[in-house]
DNA sequence: ATGAAAGCGCTAACAG
DNA sequence: CTGTTAGCGCTTTCAT
């Protein structure tokens, strides 16, 4: 029940000093055998458990990440933090996470409840827009690791970047749609409004009409967050207007799930009636019922070099990580069917 | 570039004594309107961050809340850490968050880091076999609340419990295809020689098989962690068994969606030549074709509970939710085929 | 090899 | 309302 249960008590149990007992604990070598020993007994026979917060203090220094990603509901970013910490358990680091749920206001709130927590870096997921400017600042001032992942390496940031070209991997997915011979594709894609990854694939989606000489058309592009059940009713209402796609490109694989079960729902088949393809190549994407042809990425990459960065000491250079993202064709895309159309 | 940035040189900024800084910051309704202002803008033009760390420490309490799961890549462990987060922000609390991929050492080390970091609870997924002990000490001590989640609450346990009852729920599903007409039916479940839920799911079908006077056969279980491909490799095995399973119960979506993709590689029809039951009913269960029957867990509601119960004052009573997990019938499960079997 | 003492960044009790 | 003082749990010189 004695709540306080610190180091002196183990001191005073193995009849030594506070400083004795930490040097036992830190560098035994440098402490007689026998005096380890006995501190090691009277810990054990306490209970007691080190304080590594108070230890961080006085250090001045920080052994925690602080890492937020959109959700934690989403497999391909529970990769990246399945990552993170394969790389931080060695190193004696532990992970504060949290999630901003696409909310630029509430990002900003967490990002400074990790500051708080006096966290060695800060592992963010995208930097939400209205936000470059506190993370640059905050990169600047270094006093804390900013390592931003999914996204390119802007080439003015001061930040460190983990991540692959969003706009190239969207462009070489809907040039091989029309490759195909589709010329009426849809777009189903995440909040660009806020999302800069996002909006880099709607860039990448619109350079490959342009550069094919297809007109943009606003009405089959569909903002929606990245989600199964969005991807369903975009679907949907797609396949619903007139002079629908043939193809459709959900630039998110959860998306892209949800479109394929609205096809289905509506008696379409995939590809023979709509191709359907998705980004990012979740473990799930190829499972599916035609499997889906996508943008392989490696979030579980992304995550472990993401933590290497991050765990370098304060001052440490900026690194830049440009990762493959590759056109994966399975089942779930063909070519446009000969009398097409409606 | 100063890295030392402190409450201290706030006060000098604002020609206050440290603590009027402290609590102009914490109680401004104990301070001067004017003072608090002074302060405040001190505060935005050094750049200053309050260190909760340090805060936490004086105060004798922790604002931390630790959560192990087995693995972040999984959907469904996501849904709960999201629930724990919806709670965790309004409190002022953070989350350490760390996963164990299923290994007893690697997560007493896990628990022991998260002790070191003095969180105020420790919430687990379930307590792996030969950690009981350990766990059940921690409670006993009371030094930090512990949250047992996903698992049913076991009366001689002074830890709280989050869960629901698995065995029951593995005992339903496998009547319910027992009602079906199958007769030889195949498990495919997590390791339960190391976790209670996949040990207490085993149960659940053993019971409701010899309630049913079918004798249990060991051939046809394959105990798989909890994953796409483990669900794959399995459900071919058992699909090339003689005498095969008619219906197969995988005790875990990930590994039912496993075995949907194995049973269409064979050819072979699901419901039509084979059933395929799920556990979990994790959101992707839906989007399968055909969709999963599997058993609802409300993973999201499960991380609520833990989070508000994990964020109590030491020494508040224990609490024990058992919630609902029922059963959801959908296209993966149908009658045994007439002329059955092979 | 060990101890005494100073101190990290902050809070709380006590004066004024 | 505000400042002074003691001190949380630990680390680290500096002596011995």
């Amino acid at each position: 029940m004695k709540s306080k249960l610190n180091m002196r008590e183990v001191a005073q149990k193995a009849n030594v000093s506070l400083a004795t007992v930490s040097r036992a604990m830190h560098s035994p070598d440098k402490v007689s055998a026998s005096t380890v020993e006995r501190v090691r007994k009277a810990t054990e026979e306490l209970g007691y458990v080190y304080n590594a917060t108070a230890g961080d203090i006085l250090r001045g220094r920080s052994t925690v990440l602080g890492v937020l990603v959109p959700t934690a509901s989403n497999a391909l970013f529970g990769e990246t933090l399945h990552g993170i910490q394969t790389m931080t358990v060695g190193g004696g680091y532990s992970v504060l996470q949290a999630a901003t749920h696409y909310d630029a206001d509430g990002e900003e709130a967490l990002i400074e409840s990790l500051l708080q927590r006096r966290v060695h870096a800060l592992i963010l997921t995208g930097v939400t827009y209205g936000l470059e400017e506190r993370v640059e600042q905050l990169a600047r001032e270094a006093r804390v690791r900013i390592v931003v992942v999914w996204e390119l390496p802007k080439p003015d940031m001061t930040a460190s970047y983990v991540g692959f070209d969003n706009m190239e991997a969207a462009r070489r997915m809907t040039e091989y749609l029309i490759e195909l011979g589709h010329r009426r594709i849809g777009l189903i894609v995440g909040p660009f409004s806020k999302i800069a990854r996002a909006r880099h694939r709607l860039e990448g989606y619109r350079i490959a009409l342009e550069r094919a000489g297809i007109p943009f058309d606003a009405d089959i592009v569909k903002e929606r967050s990245p989600g199964l059940l969005e991807g369903r009713e975009a679907m949907d209402r797609l396949m619903r207007t007139e002079d629908r796609p043939t193809a459709v490109f959900a630039a998110s694989d959860l998306l892209a799930i949800g479109a394929l079960k609205a096809a289905r729902s509506m008696g379409l088949s995939v590809p023979g009636d709509v191709s359907v393809a998705g980004f990012d190549d979740m473990e799930v994407a190829s499972y599916q019922e035609p499997p889906l042809t996508t943008i392989r990425v490696d979030a579980y990459k992304i995550g472990q070099i993401a933590a290497q960065t991050a765990m370098e000491p304060l001052g440490s250079p900026t690194r830049n990580y440009c990762l493959d993202a590759d056109l994966v064709i399975r089942g779930s895309t063909g070519p446009i069917k000969p009398g097409g159309g409606r």
